[in-house]
DNA sequence: CCGTATCCTTACCGATACTG
DNA sequence: CAGTATCGGTAAGGATACGG
């Protein structure tokens, strides 16, 4: 998706075209919730930490979506003037709220992901279908 | 965002990374909750309605997300064989389930955008902080 | 260790034109 | 009306290498 950008780039995205939209482009953005994800569950980490988790992420990325979860609010750096430097990244309040939604989410998924692979698989198998 | 495509074409996003990113690939890339919020609102609509409702897309990608929405069971074509043709859809059972996760999303960002914002105009004032 | 800088690829999206 | 076809632009994302 899109996410935060700068500020506003877009002009005509769907941003206003539903209330829930400005949420999304917060919140879920690409990356942006397997970084809260480990950020809440495993707590206060360093950057090399949450990148070993997350896994596949490169480093770019990686800072890219936690500059903007700090710009949001949603995430805080904290800079140890030590050496080697140690950087340390943490859930803010705000990030915290997300909690109930999080799981919320979980618990859909956990509930309704059968049906859509099975939706899926129904929907492939069927020649009445629109071809590309 | 990237969508969820017509499969599985990426081969190690952020998928896997968090229980939660399985469930946003589905519902929450691009486009997808102002057209399902558009059919949740103003119920059963045709093609050029939904088009119209959400002002800014072009019928290229509404017709993107909506087999998409189609092929994951959250969305109801219907198709009439008249002249001229007429298509309409609707918000299905599975994506009616969604309603309450969209209501927490909506009720979030009454309560707490205000402070997103606030977080970005205090980041962006701050001279202390990296500087692109 | 914690990033940045650079290059490059590709997915996505908008505009436009056209068909059953 | 309800799309499809094609083209091209743009920006996010990956790979890699390097710097403080």
């Amino acid at each position: 998706m899109a996410g935060t950008k700068q500020a506003t780039t877009t002009v005509s995205g769907p941003e206003f075209a539903c209330p829930v939209s400005p949420v999304v482009d917060i919140v879920f953005s690409r990356w942006t919730t397997p970084v809260l994800w480990a950020l809440h569950t495993y707590g206060r980490q360093r950057f090399v930490e949450l990148e070993r988790r997350i896994g596949t992420i490169t480093p770019k990325v990686l800072t890219q979506r936690l500059r903007q979860l700090e710009r949001d609010g949603l995430v805080v750096r904290t800079y140890h003037p030590e050496v080697p430097p140690r950087v340390e990244y943490e859930i803010s309040e705000l990030g915290r709220s997300l909690a109930p939604l999080f799981a919320h989410l979980t618990e859909w998924g956990a509930a309704h992901l059968g049906r859509v692979e099975e939706a899926r698989r129904a929907y492939d198998a069927d020649p009445a279908r629109p071809r590309p």
